[in-house]
RNA sequence: GGGCCGUUAGCUCAAUCGGUAGAGCUGCUGACUUUUAAUCAGUAGGUUCCGGGUUCGAGCCCCGGGCGGCCCA
């Protein structure tokens, strides 16, 4: 497209857009936008649009700058560049070149601009690619000629993409550098990077994420840390013969963990639907199904606030195993994690965020949660323990809770707050009480308790596994149970899910089953907040 | 949901008691053929988050709202 062209639409696009938009919404029969309480985010985002005269002076120095290039024939935004090497490439295959050394080999680069030092004749731009890799460009009067020299002080920008083709040498100073030839704009950056040398603030990083792993090199490893920790679970899951399964992330009921669900509308099917609180209703269907080791990888969604450690949307490891109990799956679910501590940091003594070390190496300690918490009050607790009698222990303790709490739940708060909020190294809690614990094979020879564990690192939740209930007699009694819990207020309470139940009396092998947040094993394994371990978290629009 | 703190130039932050809104980096102009957050000289840049109020006068005080952080539930 001609320049002219495009000055003539970026000219008429403020006020007939805002049209288009509007239009285009009555055209298509979208009446509910009318009653909506958001406004269509199109017309919010007009003050900012790039032919605004208010912009910031450094924001329309920059778009001068290109429209200039585009009447001169230049082209700021080119499709394709003669690229031979990767930056990383030329500095491993250079890594001893001696100071002031000139190679005659001749290589093309391509890099973000992240530093210019412009002297007369003689320019210098460190450019830096995805990788984090940055190697110095230098630019010669008697090399490029004054016209691309002076082209080179006056149109190239910090965060600008270039293109630099020339002979690989080292500087005076001993800088690997390519002295160019000839040099191009590979893609010209309209707004100014915020100050290389300055931490951004914390909305910002989070906000804009691209801005911070422009500047951020921890920003650009946490993202590949993540990848290299998904990657080794499913290594893990492949080793041992595990099938990767990915099930209903829609669903009709809800089920699978005590939360609240976002809900949702088919329009075709006119019906509620339910974003997933967990894959395990499915994974079971699985098994009933004779894939007998599943696991899936994927996103569930909690409509429940969000801080230091929740997210509304997260990624969970859910996976199954017939004939496993939560003895054995407690032992997989540490070598999956000493694994993936291996895998990407290369030991399973990992260095975390503020520079301390966390051992997750070796077996790891294991309480029960009645005798862990017996031993914190001095006095004997057991699931036989009247829940007015816990109802004092929590009131002596300052604690505030719902007088509605019965004997499960007052026992997981009082033990969160005696012994859960205390653990640091990686422990396994088992042992919990049965009716918190709906979905849960009653022990084998301890009454009142459910085979039930979970794993806590560093004081908070990780994981938690169990010996499958497979009985669907018992199943629904106790969906039965949890339905009059939601009847009665519970808006936590799972749902009976008659599919479900009929799946399971075809028969479901004796299994155990384990989730694991994915969020939360990367904090784990550095020491980030959960915002930092997901690239784009949820936000509040600015 | 409640409490506290924050919100100022492109970025990171100052601004005394209510009295002309500043700095560093960035930007712009110029100098410089070996720089490394280059340096030097000059210079520009503000709806102090938004809306009300008090006052001769508000970044600052009062009321309401937005966004963010921390703590509590």
């Amino acid at each position: 497209m001609a320049p002219k062209e495009l000055a003539r639409l970026a000219n008429n696009s403020d006020s007939s857009m805002v049209e288009t938009v509007s239009l285009s919404a009555a055209d298509t029969g979208l009446g509910r936008r009318r009653g909506s309480p958001y406004p269509l985010p199109v017309t919010e985002e007009l003050p900012d649009s790039p032919t605004g005269d208010d912009l910031p002076e450094q924001m329309r120095i920059r778009r001068e700058k290109r429209e200039r290039l585009l009447a001169a024939g230049v082209e700021p935004y080119p499709v394709e560049l003669p690229r031979t090497h990767t930056l990383a490439q030329v500095r491993e295959a250079y890594s001893d070149l001696p100071t002031d050394t000139a190679t005659g080999d001749k290589v093309a680069v391509t890099g973000r601009v992240m530093f210019v030092r412009n002297t007369g004749k003689l320019c210098f731009a460190t450019l830096r690619e995805g990788d984090g890799t940055e190697l110095q460009a230098m630019l010669s009067l008697d090399k490029v000629g004054a016209d691309a020299l002076s082209a080179w002080k006056s149109d190239v920008d910090l965060g600008d993409h270039v293109f630099v083709s020339g002979e690989v040498i080292t500087s005076r100073r001993g800088e690997l550098s390519v002295l160019a030839d000839e040099w191009r704009l590979a893609a010209k950056a309209l707004r100014p990077l915020p100050v290389a040398h300055k931490a951004l603030s914390e909305e910002v990083r989070i906000r804009q994420r691209y801005v911070d792993l422009i500047l951020r090199p921890r920003a650009r490893e946490t993202v590949r840390n993540r990848a290299g920790v998904v990657r080794s679970l499913r290594e893990s899951f492949h080793s041992r013969g595990f099938i990767e399964v990915e099930t209903p992330m829609l669903q009709t009921v809800h089920g699978g963990a005590a939360a609240r669900p976002f809900s949702t509308q088919s329009n075709a099917m006119d019906m509620e639907l339910f974003l997933r609180i967990a894959p395990e209703l499915y994974l079971k269907r699985c098994l009933v199904g004779g894939l007998e080791k599943v696991f899936e990888i994927n996103r569930n969604f909690r409509n429940e606030g969000s801080d230091s450690t929740h997210s509304p949307e997260f990624a969970m490891l859910e996976y199954y195993e017939a004939y496993a109990t939560y003895d054995t799956n407690a032992a997989m679910t540490r070598a999956l994690v000493q694994e993936a501590a291996e895998s990407v940091f290369g030991s399973q003594v990992v260095t975390l965020d503020d520079g301390s070390e966390y051992d997750l190496s070796g077996e790891w300690t294991t309480l029960t949660m009645y005798g862990s918490l017996s031993g914190a009050l001095g006095t004997e607790i057991t699931p036989d323990t009247p829940a007015d009698l816990l109802r004092k222990h929590s009131v002596a303790l300052g604690l505030e809770l719902d007088p509605a709490y019965g004997h499960g739940k007052l026992v997981e708060e009082l033990w969160e707050h005696l012994v859960g909020d205390h653990l640091h190294a990686p422990t396994f809690v088992r042992d919990f009480p049965l009716e918190t614990s709906p979905l849960t094979r009653q022990h084998r020879t301890e009454r009142g308790v459910a085979e039930k564990w979970d794993l806590y690192v560093r004081g908070f939740e990780l994981a938690t596994g169990y010996s499958e209930l497979v009985d669907p007699v018992v199943e629904r009694e106790r969906l039965e149970d949890q339905a009059r819990l939601g009847a009665a207020g519970d808006d936590e309470a799972m749902r009976v899910d008659e599919d479900f139940l009929r799946a399971m009396e075809y028969g479901m092998p004796p299994s155990g089953g384990v989730g694991m947040g994915i969020d939360r094993l990367l904090m784990a394994l550095t020491g980030l907040g959960i915002r930092e371990t997901i690239l784009f978290p949820l936000v509040r629009p600015e």
